[in-house]
DNA sequence: TAGACAACTGGACCGGCGGTCAACTAAGCT
DNA sequence: AGCTTAGTTGACCGCCGGTCCAGTTGTCTA
């Protein structure tokens, strides 16, 4: 980031341009009904621009995505507890959710944005390529990497990778979506807490059965 | 179901034939490649016998998983425990976890084919219509309130709604998706196992901080 | 068996999408 | 001022989900 100059004036103007007016027509409609053009024009560029600057529908979603996680990213690297590093895991863990969810409510299309660019993404012109490896975005990359080494950390017994896509997969669920956007974003927050201090209280494998704890009705 | 006769030979031969079809291509290639187009194709039918049969992407897909999980919800309902009534619910939510993940994992594709059709669902012809109230297909309905009455029933004090489209939404990832293309159901099982234990375990709201048990490391 | 009718069928067709490209434009260097 | 080259553009392409109606065929009545 921040290259030495490679990127002309009129380019950077137009990036900007688009990455706002993809954001504003989020705020307005459902993701998969905005299409590039729609977003071309209301960027006051030609479609040919966006493809340029962003390769794809699927680049477009990735880069504003990026953007806006920018700042939790550098908290979590390098910011102060409980966010940053010193905390113990489980504080860490639950402030990162907490501010995921955040940073998802504030941006609310943007996860099923990316979900639905996904669907169609791999260029066309890569004959064959069926597999997919299946990187994922960088972004997914670093936010399921934080949340697996934090619960691996805790638990080294639990399959922290897993859990991690788990707890990172709920968010792009169509009906959390829908509460995020009705602004239930504690209500999601509270739950997801309460999922992870089960997760680091309970002994593994054991079932719950038999157990002297407070039996509810 | 069974009805009397309101559907003609023909008919019934051709619906098989393309719900025979659409899993067909569904198991050897990624959902968002296959065309409606291809499926009429695949079932040796018109492109229009699909849509009338259907009508439209996501009819199908509805209906090919409605018939895959229609044993799964005779099971819950009028079955023998543990899936079925009679025991307690944490043993009930973890068989039924348990046989979705089973079902998910036979129909890998699925799942994701709904996700996606889910996207560009809508009739057209209903103009306006922006907001969708979301009610969702009978079938993640059902599901949904199986899970959400479960955790309500052993845990009154949780958000059993929500959990339970936590719980749902984890398996439309991709990331877990394509580990159970691998054939890790099992693998999934045990976190989603751990995770229920730990959900039902824990005394809600309190976080694990200060607890004396082991902690690891 | 014959006739009538509605349900069913199929594929040409439609609007619109994501993505491409070659001709054009202008920013930045000298 | 002139040149180089990154940047821009919108017509264009192939394809898709979904529609429509003329033609076909199963089924019921007599």
């Amino acid at each position: 980031m921040t290259e030495a100059r490679p990127e002309r004036a009129d380019a950077a103007r137009n990036r900007r341009a688009i990455l706002r007016a993809t954001e504003e027509l989020l705020s307005r409609h459902r993701p998969e009904q905005i299409s590039m053009e729609q977003i071309a024009a209301a960027a006051g560029v030609g479609k040919g621009t966006v493809f340029h600057r962003f390769g794809s529908r699927m680049g477009l979603m990735v880069a504003l995505m990026q953007e806006r996680a920018y700042a939790l990213e550098e908290a979590v690297r390098t910011g102060p507890p409980p966010l940053g590093p010193g905390a113990p895991p489980d504080e860490r863990l639950i402030a990162f959710v907490d501010a995921i969810v955040d940073v998802v409510g504030r941006n609310k299309g943007l996860l099923a944005a990316l979900g639905h660019a996904a669907s169609s993404a791999g260029r066309p012109d890569l004959k064959g390529h069926e597999g997919d490896d299946g990187d994922g975005h960088p972004l997914h990359r670093f936010w399921h990497g934080h949340i697996s080494a934090l619960i691996t950390a805790r638990r080294p017994d639990l399959d922290g990778d897993l859990l991690a896509h788990i707890l990172l997969g709920s968010l792009q669920s169509e009906p959390v979506l829908r509460m995020l956007e009705r602004g239930e974003a504690e209500r999601l927050a509270g739950s997801l807490r309460a999922l992870i201090a089960g997760m680091f209280a309970a002994p593994s494998g054991e079932p719950a059965s038999g157990e002297p704890a407070g039996n509810s009705v």
